[in-house]
DNA sequence: GAAAGAAATAGAATAATTCTAAAATCATTA
DNA sequence: TAATGATTTTAGAATTATTCTATTTCTTTC
């Protein structure tokens, strides 16, 4: 655990969004600003490895991270883009059951509207 | 619908497998060698935003795509890589129950051990 | 405090995708 | 059929996200 990698930990943990390498790099640098952005991807690729963080791919974008560690699926606005973490905790075994097969893990981003936006319409 | 787009809807609804842009751009070329990359991506962009195929993301390598049309759902084996398509027709449902708002679409990858992978551990 | 190993740094390299400008194609109307 | 305008393709440059490489800086241990 070195200062950068505690440093891009923190930005993680205190961000409620989610970031992608090139805003923790920025955020990083205000804090560390010899920092390196392969020291970000070094990082992010370490912690995401040892299931510290997690990676996120949305369509049309570059990765995102964050820090919550819990297995938890995502909501993707679809107007305004805003990605929310929600927690599904009975669909794991609902999948196993359905496929017939232990699930090792599963990736799911729900697209819907999300409050604010659904109230514009 | 040109017949670029014609050929590119081609080769993927003849795949069973989830194509790269690079690989739909080599089929491509042998029946048509003066076709373009950018033409590849122009169609397969073009058609994702109009549904007729669909683009999906997956960890670690270049975005693929497929023609299979109905909403689906898929399984990648963490061994060898290969991604299936799957139905789960009830979790749509499911899942806008579970999140009390009406569900728009939805990307679900389920990482577990495809059949053969799981033979050999 | 020197040596060894691990991680960070800077910048080049790669891969995937998009952009741009010119040429080709197509459909429509004169 | 010729002219017009719109759309698409083409080729290659440009961009973006990410990884790689070689060198330097830190840590840790002796």
């Amino acid at each position: 655990m070195t200062r950068q990698r505690e440093l891009i930990l923190g930005i993680l943990s205190q961000s409620d969004r989610h970031l992608t390498a090139d805003e923790i790099f920025f955020l990083a640098k205000l804090k560390m600003p010899t920092i390196a952005m392969a020291t970000v991807y070094n990082n992010l690729n370490a912690m995401n490895e040892a299931g510290v963080i997690h990676r996120i791919r949305v369509d049309g974008g570059a990765d995102r991270f964050s820090a919550v560690s819990e297995p938890h699926d995502h909501l993707l606005c679809d107007e305004c883009g805003k990605l929310t973490d929600i927690r599904l905790p009975k669909l794991k075994v609902e999948l196993e059951k359905q496929i017939h097969s232990p699930v090792d893990s599963y990736d799911l981003v729900i697209h819907t509207l999300c409050p604010a936006c659904r109230r514009k319409k």
